[in-house]
DNA sequence: CGACTCTTTGAATTTTGTCAAACTGAGTGG
DNA sequence: CCACTCAGTTTGACAAAATTCAAAGAGTCG
């Protein structure tokens, strides 16, 4: 049931060691986490709007997404969500959750205790700091989204996403070149989008059509990088890869 | 230049204070916090995109507004900011900025040097909590603005942005009963919400029309909170109010 | 008063949504 | 191995929401 295997939260080592080079201590500490490791099915909620939990979750492999449900029962997802992920990392100072958290794909994750991360954070400080500084780091793609759903048309806002995927991916190695999964379905990338499923087939096919992407089953391949950013308008500052892994 | 004026961050130890009860060295800390107070004209830019800040921004009066600009030109609002707000507050962790930040009145301003910062945060462990936590609450209106402009139509986004304003100048102690200031021009609002000036007049009078508000050069007054509350499908969660201070 | 910016209005156009149905492809069970 | 199912994708026609453009009022401030 507890784990603590060094491989399994090795996607979170290396997205920490990126920006900061951790010293023996601290990756000791980050090896040995107790965490309480769970395989989950695809489509299945993790964690749900009002809760209170006593814990975050990592992601250790799968895909998952952040959503909100309006009071008219339309789903946004605020966020998608790849291994060394902790998309509720944010409930450790905020006592009730405002969303929801969903596996997109069949997950395995670790549940970390608040308690074991607060008392983490104490002991290194500059822990603490990375795991605030993971959380800003969401909050800057929060507001990128703000800007690409309300700025730009479905094309480029479809394009601006795909850029954002496979950039992120391919700064925690999980993606092979150009070419990368892409687990969500067209219905998910909508309610992502703040458009409908119709349209964002419309759009795909445009990208498509303009031979700037493939998308087979889940793999996308970008096919002209430099295009497919130009229309997306894609600057990857707001991700905040300082490392080597930030060029592509 | 340099000021340390109780009555100066106040909005900040209210704020503050809601959620967590200060400690005589705590408050005495805060109280004393070495600032440079900087009186700011409307429609001036404090920091841009792009800029490697060495301090941080404390609003004493006044209101501004965060934003990014597309390739396009366009530009998206991304929060709106009222005293006791320190917009830019994550650029402690994050080097380089990925939004502007601009004043929409004229503004009494405090810069905090993040030297100065990180040493409250570490002689003040409950301080460093409470500052990650403004920034998660930051995050989580950022999400809801997502959830908002995606998934609603004009009228229904509008209406819930003026929720949200109203309910956060309460916090502070900045409401007079359901009558607040509402300093942004419609093309502000346009820009928050991603939709056209012209739009956003209509849905406006759309509200005065059904007796919702009044908006009458910059002073907004509710008049049907519930109803209001309903067409917004506004639910203050997200604010995470945890005090007094969060019932209407 | 005059020079602004900000708000308001109307008409034509564009983008996107809705609805309904057909198609595809990956399993599943007979 | 072949129907069968089911989720996901694709298509077309029509409707609704919002944009654009252009111009006219209203307020505000020197």
């Amino acid at each position: 049931m507890a784990a603590s295997a060094s491989h399994d939260n090795a996607p979170l080592i290396v997205k920490l060691e990126s920006f900061l080079a951790l010293s023996a201590e601290e990756r000791g500490a980050l090896e040995t986490l107790p965490m309480q490791v769970q395989a989950l099915t695809a489509d299945q909620d993790i964690v749900r709007q009002g809760d209170r939990p006593v814990r975050s979750c990592l992601i250790l492999s799968g895909y998952a997404a952040t959503y909100q449900t309006t009071g008219a029962g339309k789903r946004q997802i605020q966020a998608f969500h790849m291994p060394g992920d902790i998309p509720d990392l944010q409930s450790l100072h905020l006592k009730v959750l405002d969303n929801s958290l969903a596996t997109i794909t069949p997950c395995r994750v670790g549940f970390i205790t608040h308690d074991v991360l607060l008392d983490l954070c104490r002991r290194h400080p500059r822990l603490n700091d990375a795991f605030w500084r993971e959380t800003l780091v969401d909050g800057a793609i929060f507001r990128t989204w703000v800007t690409n759903n309300g700025q730009r048309e479905a094309l480029g806002r479809l394009a601006h996403i795909l850029c954002e995927w496979i950039t992120r991916l391919r700064a925690v190695g999980l993606a092979d070149g150009l070419t990368c999964e892409l687990p969500m379905t067209q219905a998910e990338l909508a309610d992502a989008l703040g458009v409908s499923t119709v349209h964002v087939n419309r759009v795909l096919q445009e990208l498509r059509a303009k031979d700037l992407v493939t998308l087979k089953g889940s793999v996308l391949t970008v096919l002209d990088w430099e295009a497919l950013k130009r229309i997306a308008d894609f600057d990857p500052a707001y991700l905040h890869l300082d490392g080597d892994r930030a060029a592509f």
